[in-house]
DNA sequence: AAAAGAGATTGCGTAAATCGCAAGTCTGAT
DNA sequence: ATCAGACTTGCGATTTACGCAATCTCTTTT
């Protein structure tokens, strides 16, 4: 009978906290040694938690620091209402330059999820309110985030069924990952007339700490009216607000 | 059901990442159809991570959250160059109201660490630069966290030893049970020469979603010259300068 | 109020993951 | 080259988690 009636379960949790704890990476040792386990059991863990990337070894090192899925999930539990504070003003930027409306979308699970929005005073209408459910091959700020997810991710997302919402929504595998290239190679998203119809869309990725992409950012307005805008004024004011946004919400290091 | 890796962690963190994607309160019901299980399976998982505080059921509902201590880590992983950006301005706005030094902490396994601190122009000493662990105990901003913690995380701090800074530190058992009750009473906790000699400090609890406190704000002076300002005036703008942090760091509990 | 139904909980035999330990491998310093 | 400390892997024995089904507890319906 060991002393400790640890379940498995809270062993990981322990090593989740010795890590998150610590301000910079520790290695196996110092884990081993805080929670008084052997080397080898405090190997074991390690692997199981890092082959679900809740923690992360980088490139050639040997110690340990908290993986992108521990990142998603603490983005994850942050409340709508929390980003208004420090996005609103950047979103308001994007409003007053070109005067359609602009918003932050946030990864969740299999959809983008539209969590602030900022209109043009005496808007009529409300495309992505906060709590809308973007799909990730359909929506701008959508594939401006599925097209940064990593090859597991985007395989997975293509095994589902795809809705399609107008005649010009890209459904099909091809189609979907030529669409992801394309918006690597160019940095922005676009969506016209796929999800909604009549409206044109723009979507940029926002980078926080490591490069991971939860978030993105986008403009959105009825294509006749905004189909003049110069392009590439929206690439570049899209790509500042984006690198604001991410230095904003980019919490770890 | 022949997906991916099955394995027990795996199962857990999956429950973890629904309840968090979920707005609002999970059913086990609802849990058990998101990830394909059986609802006795569910209701197996669930039990496993409520026992260890990942996850909380809110008084008589049958609904689940984001308990305590996941919260506890998802924060610990944030580094304290993050908070910058988000909470600067208020602390800025203490400084600029009462001239003296604010600064944020936060709850660390047994300390409260400052995060972040800011001081009025031409300040010649940092009292709480960010790094510094602050004893629950014996600091403002600690005694502030430590009194909103529940009885077991108090129970538990007591039985480990303590430091007795200065003449006036409260060591006892007693003694800082009858402190946890006097700032429970006043919302507000003070440090007069306990943790450093000849500097008044003053903190306040951050409640974030949930009504956990994971954080605290504080100001801090040589006493002699901070004594004389009013105690109602800086409980006011303390109490408000934590409700805007609260929001900003506005996580679901 | 009684019945029906959905959701939540418990028990059980089986299958699987984890356990501690020990023996191996790697790495970097002397 | 050698050595010490850190990391990794392998092995039965044990513990835990597994799926399923039966039971319990509510809320809703009649």
């Amino acid at each position: 009978m060991s002393e400790t009636n640890d379940k498995p379960l809270s062993r990981y949790i322990r090593v989740l906290e010795t890590v998150a704890h610590a301000r910079t990476g520790v290695t196996l040792t110092d884990i081993a040694r805080e929670l008084e386990l052997h080397p080898g059991t405090a190997h074991r863990l390690i692997r199981g938690l890092v082959a679900l990337d809740l923690l992360h070894s980088p490139a050639g090192t040997k110690s340990y620091v908290a993986g992108a899925r521990l990142q998603s999930l603490l983005h994850a539990t942050m409340d709508r209402a929390g980003y208004a504070a420090f996005a609103k003003s950047v979103l308001d930027g994007l409003v007053a330059e070109f005067g359609e409306t602009a918003h932050l979308a946030r990864l969740s699970g299999d959809f983008a999820e539209s969590v602030l929005m900022e209109q043009p005073s005496g808007s009529d209408r409300a495309f992505v309110q906060p709590g809308r459910q973007l799909p990730l091959h359909a929506a701008a700020s959508g594939k401006a985030i599925l097209a940064f997810q990593d090859e597991d991710f985007v395989a997975r997302y293509l095994t589902r069924p795809r809705e399609q919402f107008t005649e010009r929504t890209k459904v099909g595998e091809t189609a979907i990952r030529n669409e992801i290239d394309r918006i690597r190679a160019d940095g922005m998203a676009v969506c016209d007339n796929e999800l909604d119809s009549g409206v044109l869309s723009y979507g940029h990725p926002v980078r926080i700490g490591g490069g991971q992409v939860l978030y993105s950012v986008g403009i959105t307005g009825l294509a006749d009216r905004f189909r003049p805008i110069d392009r590439s004024r929206i690439k570049l004011r899209l790509s500042e607000a984006a690198a604001d946004l991410g230095r904003r919400l980019g919490f770890t290091g």
